[in-house]
DNA sequence: TTTTCCTGTTGACCTAAATCAAGCAACCGA
DNA sequence: TCGGTTGCTTGATTTAGGTCAACAGGAAAA
């Protein structure tokens, strides 16, 4: 089932591209990075052909080599505990990347699928130590990113201990919304690339409770939803609703 | 209020240490450093005076300029959103580092106050960022403690969702508890240095609810509690008490 | 076509923890 | 010594969200 992570380099040949070319450079790389820089990454880094949904990239103890930039799709990362209790610890959106948690003990610390066909970037780690040595932009733009990562895990831990279930939904939301418009993606209407079921794990509620919550904001006017189609009538009362708490 | 970053290095000269010397360096520097290096990383920290119990290391929005090592005592982190609501998002003990969260946007992202008497370690970043070039072990050793912190968000991510307030008292009492004999201090007796407050306000819970937690777990016999004093006196219940879930 | 499966919605009821309230012990400044 | 404050505990009551149950629409299989 768990992908193997040496294995996921496009084979077919009609997925080619380099960082100089993508459109998502702006977030996986630092904006002051010249071409010939760009190009040294971009030799290292491997392009994934399409994973399927519900394939796995890797799982908790798999050997640490490489982080992944989403270039396409979305993607869920999860822990599992003893017990195998399930807890949804992120989502990621094309020109995110994920995997810094296995650095720490060179051990993957937490379970990656896709939530539908995605591609991603396989960045060798070691490989890109090695050339942070030589280009201080690149290591400074990885610190960023961890730092960036520490930062978002702990505005989580601000939703998840503070807020009531209409402020965790609607500051969902708020995200996804500006997450799809960093992409020039419309702000107020999105598809949800996630269930139910994953949005309710991710911010410690039942399925159920998400659902009324939905149905609650709709008849507020704010959103309209329909199944994972969700449309943002007021990113003003959206916003407040953000901050309702427990 | 805030204690001004730049001015909290040691004026007294009673404080006189090295890494080389500290019984923490095997907490806050690779092992496998040499001595050499050690020196060179132990010339940029500045030894920080004796900070008083409420006083402000930094506060969100300051300027991003350095990470800081505890030394002694205890510090908390927290954010406040724009309503004024407080989020604990860590406690930190003598080895360990905080402040990451600042090289993303070179802006510090949260708010640092001692709990008690604590001397800290400043450590300025863009001086590591430097010597990591140079040393590739040592900027190998910051990748890793930042992506230890991305870990520990993320088992505080499941810790907040899915256990309910049993199991949140007693993870954070087992985190404490190894948190401690890693300082070669007593596993089974130790004094909490935050308040109740505090930890209802870390584990997202009232104090009320967090009083009645320890007092149930001490009717079980799993623990005794006097106070910030906490015996464990089943260390076996106690971790699977920090199972229970919601 | 029907059947099954899957995901999501809604309703009725229940419970863990929040809220409200009171009181106690330790500490401190007057 | 006293009065006030702070930190913590305990009890009574309320409530947001969990649990259990039923059902609906769409997709895929039979």
């Amino acid at each position: 089932m768990t992908t193997d992570p040496y294995n996921i380099a496009c084979t077919h040949g009609f997925i080619q591209s380099s960082c100089s070319d993508c459109n998502l450079k702006g977030l996986c790389l630092p904006i002051a990075m010249d071409l010939k820089d760009i190009d040294r990454v971009d030799h290292i880094i491997k392009r994934s052909r399409p994973i399927q949904a519900g394939e796995h990239i890797y799982r908790t103890g798999d050997g640490f080599t490489s982080v992944f930039a989403v270039r396409s799709g979305s993607i869920k990362t999860y822990l599992l505990d003893d017990d195998g209790v399930e807890q949804v610890t992120g989502f990621y959106l094309p020109g995110e990347i994920l995997g810094f948690d296995g650095i720490g003990n060179n051990t993957h610390g937490c379970n990656v699928v896709s939530m539908e066909t995605s591609t991603l970037c396989e960045i060798p780690f070691e490989r890109i130590e090695e050339l942070s040595l030589q280009i201080p932009v690149l290591q400074r733009h990885f610190f960023q990113l961890m730092s960036q990562q520490i930062e978002s895990d702990h505005q989580m831990m601000m939703t998840l201990s503070k807020k009531n279930a209409e402020g965790r939904v609607a500051t969902l939301l708020v995200s996804l919304s500006n997450r799809f418009s960093r992409r020039n993606l419309s702000a107020t209407s999105l598809r949800l690339p996630m269930s139910r079921m994953d949005i309710g794990n991710f911010l410690g509620l039942t399925i159920e409770t998400v659902s009324r919550t939905f149905s609650r904001l709709q008849k507020e006017g704010i959103i309209n939803v329909d199944g994972r189609e969700i449309h943002i009538n007021d990113h003003e009362k959206l916003q407040a609703v953000c901050h309702a708490s427990k």
